[in-house]
DNA sequence: TAAACGATTAGCT
DNA sequence: GCTAATCGTTTAT
Protein backbone atom coordinates (compact mmCIF):
# COMPACT_ATOMS: atom_id res chain seq x y z
CA UNK A 1 0.00 0.00 0.00
CA UNK A 2 1.26 3.73 -0.70
CA UNK A 3 1.68 6.76 1.27
CA UNK A 4 -1.60 8.18 -1.11
CA UNK A 5 -3.85 5.00 0.23
CA UNK A 6 -2.48 5.16 3.66
CA UNK A 7 -4.02 8.53 3.97
CA UNK A 8 -1.21 11.05 3.99
CA UNK A 9 1.11 12.90 1.34
CA UNK A 10 3.90 10.77 -0.03
CA UNK A 11 7.08 11.48 1.61
CA UNK A 12 8.39 13.12 -1.62
CA UNK A 13 5.53 15.21 -2.16
CA UNK A 14 5.96 19.04 -1.05
CA UNK A 15 3.77 20.47 1.92
CA UNK A 16 0.16 22.16 0.48
CA UNK A 17 -0.31 24.84 -0.58
CA UNK A 18 -0.62 27.51 -3.30
CA UNK A 19 1.71 27.20 -6.20
CA UNK A 20 3.55 30.51 -6.66
CA UNK A 21 2.65 31.97 -10.23
CA UNK A 22 5.01 34.12 -12.16
CA UNK A 23 3.03 36.93 -11.45
CA UNK A 24 4.14 36.94 -7.62
CA UNK A 25 8.01 37.27 -8.80
CA UNK A 26 7.03 40.18 -11.69
CA UNK A 27 8.28 42.73 -8.89
CA UNK A 28 11.07 44.35 -8.05
CA UNK A 29 13.17 41.97 -6.05
CA UNK A 30 13.39 43.88 -3.02
CA UNK A 31 9.77 43.25 -2.76
CA UNK A 32 9.81 39.94 -3.85
CA UNK A 33 12.59 38.74 -1.09
CA UNK A 34 11.10 39.30 1.86
CA UNK A 35 7.75 37.58 0.62
CA UNK A 36 9.71 34.73 -0.18
CA UNK A 37 11.20 34.43 3.25
CA UNK A 38 8.92 31.43 4.77
CA UNK A 39 7.75 30.09 1.23
CA UNK A 40 8.79 26.42 0.73
CA UNK A 41 10.71 25.94 -2.56
CA UNK A 42 10.87 22.09 -3.47
CA UNK A 43 12.43 20.06 -6.19
CA UNK A 44 10.17 17.04 -7.52
CA UNK A 45 12.13 13.89 -6.61
CA UNK A 46 14.26 15.18 -3.91
CA UNK A 47 12.51 17.80 -1.51
CA UNK A 48 13.11 21.17 0.09
CA UNK A 49 12.05 23.44 2.83
CA UNK A 50 11.46 26.74 3.75
CA UNK A 51 13.31 29.48 3.17
CA UNK A 52 15.41 31.16 5.74
CA UNK A 53 17.71 33.98 4.33
CA UNK A 54 17.54 35.29 0.83
CA UNK A 55 18.66 38.52 -0.82
CA UNK A 56 17.87 41.00 -3.70
CA UNK A 57 19.61 41.94 -6.69
CA UNK A 58 19.01 45.27 -8.33
CA UNK A 59 19.30 46.27 -11.62
CA UNK A 60 20.52 50.03 -10.92
CA UNK A 61 22.12 51.11 -8.50
CA UNK A 62 23.46 47.73 -7.02
CA UNK A 63 27.09 47.12 -8.66
CA UNK A 64 27.13 43.99 -7.05
CA UNK A 65 24.16 42.13 -9.52
CA UNK A 66 25.21 40.15 -11.85
CA UNK A 67 22.75 42.54 -14.62
CA UNK A 68 24.87 45.53 -13.78
CA UNK A 69 27.52 45.16 -16.25
CA UNK A 70 24.58 44.42 -18.93
CA UNK A 71 23.62 41.48 -20.52
CA UNK A 72 26.12 39.03 -21.18
CA UNK A 73 25.68 35.05 -22.05
CA UNK A 74 26.27 34.34 -18.30
CA UNK A 75 23.57 36.56 -16.86
CA UNK A 76 20.99 36.58 -19.70
CA UNK A 77 18.32 34.44 -17.70
CA UNK A 78 18.47 37.57 -15.67
CA UNK A 79 17.01 39.55 -18.13
CA UNK A 80 14.21 37.04 -19.28
CA UNK A 81 10.89 36.82 -17.64
CA UNK A 82 10.23 36.39 -13.87
CA UNK A 83 9.82 33.21 -12.16
CA UNK A 84 12.18 31.64 -14.20
CA UNK A 85 15.64 30.75 -12.45
CA UNK A 86 19.08 32.13 -13.05
CA UNK A 87 21.34 29.09 -12.43
CA UNK A 88 25.39 30.03 -12.05
CA UNK A 89 29.11 28.43 -10.88
CA UNK A 90 30.41 30.19 -7.80
CA UNK A 91 34.03 29.95 -7.20
CA UNK A 92 34.00 27.38 -9.89
CA UNK A 93 32.54 25.40 -7.05
CA UNK A 94 29.32 26.01 -6.64
CA UNK A 95 25.81 26.45 -8.37
CA UNK A 96 23.98 29.01 -6.95
CA UNK A 97 20.22 29.57 -7.45
CA UNK A 98 18.39 32.80 -8.20
CA UNK A 99 14.47 33.39 -8.76
CA UNK A 100 14.05 35.95 -11.34
CA UNK A 101 11.86 39.05 -10.99
CA UNK A 102 10.29 42.13 -12.18
CA UNK A 103 9.80 42.11 -15.70
CA UNK A 104 11.46 40.74 -18.71
CA UNK A 105 14.93 42.63 -19.71
CA UNK A 106 14.98 44.32 -16.56
CA UNK A 107 17.48 42.22 -14.42
CA UNK A 108 16.56 41.72 -10.78
CA UNK A 109 16.87 38.26 -9.22
CA UNK A 110 16.60 36.80 -5.47
CA UNK A 111 19.34 34.85 -4.40
CA UNK A 112 18.41 31.88 -2.21
CA UNK A 113 20.94 31.92 0.75
CA UNK A 114 19.16 29.29 3.05
CA UNK A 115 16.19 27.16 3.33
CA UNK A 116 15.24 24.83 6.55
CA UNK A 117 14.67 20.94 5.42
CA UNK A 118 10.75 20.40 5.80
CA UNK A 119 9.62 16.54 5.65
CA UNK A 120 12.10 14.02 4.58
CA UNK A 121 15.85 15.64 4.41
CA UNK A 122 17.63 12.04 3.43
CA UNK A 123 17.49 13.01 -0.20
CA UNK A 124 18.83 16.30 0.61
CA UNK A 125 21.20 14.85 2.85
CA UNK A 126 22.41 12.15 0.11
CA UNK A 127 22.90 15.20 -2.49
CA UNK A 128 25.67 16.93 -0.09
CA UNK A 129 27.39 13.70 1.14
CA UNK A 130 26.40 13.72 4.30
CA UNK A 131 23.65 11.01 4.86
CA UNK A 132 22.40 9.75 7.95
CA UNK A 133 22.89 12.74 10.37
CA UNK A 134 24.77 15.50 12.00
CA UNK A 135 23.94 19.01 12.48
CA UNK A 136 20.80 19.93 9.77
CA UNK A 137 21.96 23.30 9.03
CA UNK A 138 24.85 21.82 6.95
CA UNK A 139 22.28 20.44 4.77
CA UNK A 140 21.22 23.34 3.03
CA UNK A 141 22.20 26.58 5.16
CA UNK A 142 24.45 28.79 2.52
CA UNK A 143 23.64 29.00 -1.23
CA UNK A 144 26.21 26.47 -2.60
CA UNK A 145 24.96 23.93 0.21
CA UNK A 146 21.24 24.85 -1.59
CA UNK A 147 22.22 23.94 -4.63
CA UNK A 148 23.71 20.72 -3.93
CA UNK A 149 21.12 19.28 -1.84
CA UNK A 150 18.55 20.21 -4.27
CA UNK A 151 21.14 18.41 -6.73
CA UNK A 152 21.20 21.34 -9.19
CA UNK A 153 23.12 21.74 -12.43
CA UNK A 154 24.19 24.79 -14.77
CA UNK A 155 21.11 22.97 -17.37
CA UNK A 156 18.49 24.44 -15.53
CA UNK A 157 19.70 28.18 -16.03
CA UNK A 158 16.90 29.90 -17.78
CA UNK A 159 14.28 27.34 -16.94
CA UNK A 160 10.90 28.42 -15.77
CA UNK A 161 9.65 27.73 -12.05
CA UNK A 162 7.52 24.33 -12.69
CA UNK A 163 7.59 21.05 -14.24
CA UNK A 164 10.52 22.33 -16.82
CA UNK A 165 12.85 22.68 -14.03
CA UNK A 166 11.32 20.62 -11.57
CA UNK A 167 11.64 23.27 -8.78
CA UNK A 168 8.73 25.22 -7.18
CA UNK A 169 8.42 27.58 -5.14
CA UNK A 170 5.24 26.58 -2.25
CA UNK A 171 2.89 29.64 -0.37
CA UNK A 172 1.69 27.18 2.91
CA UNK A 173 0.11 29.99 4.57
CA UNK A 174 3.45 30.89 7.04
CA UNK A 175 3.75 34.00 7.65
CA UNK A 176 7.36 34.54 9.75
CA UNK A 177 8.54 38.15 10.79
CA UNK A 178 11.31 39.00 8.52
CA UNK A 179 14.39 40.79 9.28
CA UNK A 180 16.81 42.79 6.78
CA UNK A 181 20.55 42.59 7.01
CA UNK A 182 23.64 43.04 4.78
CA UNK A 183 24.60 40.82 1.83
CA UNK A 184 27.60 38.33 2.15
CA UNK A 185 30.35 37.51 0.08
CA UNK A 186 30.25 40.98 -1.58
CA UNK A 187 32.60 43.70 -2.08
CA UNK A 188 31.11 46.10 -3.94
CA UNK A 189 27.45 47.31 -2.49
CA UNK A 190 27.81 45.43 0.66
CA UNK A 191 26.12 48.50 2.63
CA UNK A 192 22.43 47.69 0.83
CA UNK A 193 20.09 46.33 3.39
CA UNK A 194 19.15 43.67 0.56
CA UNK A 195 19.30 40.50 2.69
CA UNK A 196 16.15 38.96 4.14
CA UNK A 197 15.71 36.36 6.62
CA UNK A 198 13.32 34.96 9.02
CA UNK A 199 13.70 35.97 12.70
CA UNK A 200 14.31 33.84 15.39
CA UNK A 201 15.05 30.83 12.75
CA UNK A 202 18.82 29.17 13.33
CA UNK A 203 18.57 28.17 9.47
CA UNK A 204 20.89 31.44 8.64
CA UNK A 205 23.89 31.15 7.01
CA UNK A 206 25.82 34.01 8.50
CA UNK A 207 24.59 35.68 11.70
CA UNK A 208 23.45 39.31 10.77
CA UNK A 209 25.35 42.08 11.33
CA UNK A 210 22.92 44.71 13.11
CA UNK A 211 23.34 48.27 11.71
C1' DT B 1 45.67 34.77 -25.66
C1' DA B 2 46.60 35.54 -20.86
C1' DA B 3 45.36 36.77 -16.30
C1' DA B 4 42.29 37.93 -12.65
C1' DC B 5 38.33 37.20 -10.17
C1' DG B 6 34.53 35.59 -7.74
C1' DA B 7 26.72 36.32 -4.71
C1' DT B 8 31.63 29.77 -1.38
C1' DT B 9 32.78 25.87 1.31
C1' DA B 10 35.55 22.58 3.88
C1' DG B 11 39.24 21.67 6.55
C1' DC B 12 42.75 22.95 9.48
C1' DT B 13 44.97 26.19 13.13
C1' DG C 1 40.55 33.01 11.64
C1' DC C 2 43.08 31.45 7.25
C1' DT C 3 43.46 29.27 2.90
C1' DA C 4 43.23 25.84 -0.90
C1' DA C 5 40.21 24.08 -4.27
C1' DT C 6 38.41 24.95 -8.89
C1' DC C 7 36.64 26.78 -13.53
C1' DG C 8 33.70 29.76 -16.36
C1' DT C 9 33.30 34.71 -17.19
C1' DT C 10 35.23 38.97 -17.74
C1' DT C 11 38.85 42.12 -18.54
C1' DA C 12 43.42 43.36 -19.86
C1' DT C 13 47.21 42.89 -23.09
Amino acid sequence: MDDRRRGHHPRKAPPPGLVLTPEFFARPSDEVGPDLVGKVLWRAGVGGGRLTEVEAYLPTGDPACHAAIGRTPRNASMFGPPGCVYVYRSYGVHILLNLVCDAEEVGSAVLVRSFEPLNDAEPLRQNRGIAGGGDPRAVSCGPGRVGQALGLRLDLDGLPLGEESGLFVIDDGARPEVGVATRVGISQGDDLLLRYYMRGSRFISRAPRTI
